[in-house]
DNA sequence: CGCCATCTTGACTTAAAAGTAAGGTTTCGG
DNA sequence: CCGAAACCTTACTTTTAAGTCAAGATGGCG
């Protein structure tokens, strides 16, 4: 049970163009990866997958970038989540059929309900928690541009472990 | 964010080890993998990591097999699911150096404590359920391993969409 | 003792996610 | 209308998780 990168990715780059929105400001792909301390390319895609999903709303040419196509206050994290959840798949019994009720261990299956509650567990968490609601703990993009600048650079592959 | 495959199964197969312990069986790793609808292997891979976690015991040889190490009253879900989460990875910023609030982000990042929230949140609720308690709903192992043989082969690849 | 059933262990293969690269398209500004 | 800035899209590579295989170790039972 843990979250993917794309997840964390996404959640902190849409909280990065709130910041910008509160100075009419939008962002390119470039600054983005910067902020995120990931690639352009990686960033690009992640980009992609919030425009079409009508997160975000992308303007090419010079002076292009990308911005919230709603309000910070009108996002919830659920929503986000649930857009970069990869594919959606949420149980790995492989005796399920894909049709809803039908793995063989329906009705003998004291797992999937509880995999289902935990499920609702997060996304009502998640549902509660606005974009607008983290910005007031966060720097400006400046700042956190110049602090990310001003810091040695490191392995790419370290994975955070509790 | 999801669940992964280790940890659904083994929860399954700690559910059916707790049902065969009101009857007093322990379960070889074939009787767990025709349970599961996985292969032996695979199953020896998990029952392996529960074994060696002090979740459940084994006995080699005839007459071998698996059982709980402790009452099934006495485990908990989130006990379960740490254990399996594998190498409890639990956030993927790859600006995080490995130590504690070393993220070059740390105090300009609104999204790892609610990252961290989520984790308590989902510990909680997993926290509150017991094995024994997921015992009332479910069917006898021998029911369930007839209903298993009376079913016709399936995929194994196809995962559960919500 | 010797054999069989069973778990153990490590190496290997496959599948999925993450990340990278490159060429294409759109827009702006001169 | 041209060129630079910026996003779009597809294909590819790398990494990680999942699953398989086979040889080894252990305990029970005749």
């Amino acid at each position: 049970m843990k979250i993917s990168a794309q997840e964390e990715y996404g959640l902190r780059a849409l909280l990065q163009l709130a910041r910008a929105e509160t100075q009419g400001e939008s962002l390119t792909l470039g600054r983005i990866a910067r902020l995120e301390g990931i690639s352009t390319a990686n960033a690009g895609k992640l980009m992609w997958i919030l425009n079409k999903a009508g997160l975000v709303q992308s303007q090419r040419g010079t002076k292009g970038g990308y911005r919230l196509a709603r309000p910070a206050s009108d996002i919830h994290l659920n929503e986000v989540i649930s857009v970069l959840d990869n594919e959606r798949v949420e149980a790995h019994c492989k005796s399920y059929t894909g049709v809803l009720d039908s793995c063989v261990h329906t009705g003998d299956c004291g797992i999937r309900p509880v995999i289902v509650e935990l499920h609702q567990i997060v996304d009502n968490a998640l549902s509660e928690i606005t974009l607008s609601q983290l910005l007031g703990t966060e720097a400006t993009v400046d700042a956190v541009l110049h602090k990310i600048q001003s810091t040695k650079p490191r392995a790419e592959s370290i994975h955070a472990q509790v």
